[in-house]
DNA sequence: CAATATGTTACCAAATTTGTGAACTTATTT
DNA sequence: AAATAAGTTCACAAATTTGGTAACATATTG
């Protein structure tokens, strides 16, 4: 994937001018940010879904669709919140403004 | 409540020396800040529960649900984006590292 | 390549959240 | 003080998430 990159990014930022596109962007970007981070702080330990499973009483097929971007789950805060507590992690909820949308008129 | 605000900052200090307190605060504590910010964006808009509500296709009693801080449920990261949504706002979602325990022994 | 470990998906049951109306309390306005 | 607005609580139904098993897919190891 190395040699395309600036290639994707190209693309990205026109796609992203597609209001229809930027909307879902949007919405799912914090979703996919989050569970980006949780995968990587799992990995950082060393841990398999497996293991995260037995520390959280439950299956590793649980912690898949957790995990997974593609599930059309929305995770209680309580389970996103036991899945860092045990890893040593704390969840830290902030509302950020919104940049308003430049005028187009 | 002006008069007593330092004997409850040291009340709270001493209390939270009560490994369980201690433990219940960390637990709850987020959930805490996070209604406490929800609310404080509703009002900085002038909006009642009941245009929450209405805004989000609900009714006042959902709302004040949400928002409770007695209420004992943990609502889905979904339902907080979209309170979020409506009045300006998006949510940002971290992970912090927990501050080790100081040994005891 | 074979064997094992890890991760994914589908399905159903169980648990929990959310929608809703109603009765009630508390605050604000007239 | 009375009237209205705002917020709370309860109960139940509806919707969604989570637990669990199994079969499958993909990666890693021997």
């Amino acid at each position: 994937m190395a040699d395309q990159r600036p290639t994707f990014k190209a693309f990205k930022k026109e796609a992203l001018r597609n209001p229809d596109v930027k909307a879902a962007y949007d919405e799912l970007a914090p979703a996919y940010a989050m569970k980006r981070d949780m995968i990587a702080m799992r990995k950082a330990k060393g841990f398999t879904q497996e293991d995260m499973a037995n520390l959280l009483g439950t299956r590793k097929s649980s912690i898949s669709r957790l995990e997974s971007v593609n599930s059309e789950n929305s995770p209680r805060l309580s389970t996103v919140e036991e899945y860092a507590r045990v890893l040593g992690y704390r969840l830290k909820i902030e509302f950020e403004k919104n940049k308003p949308s430049p005028k187009i008129n």
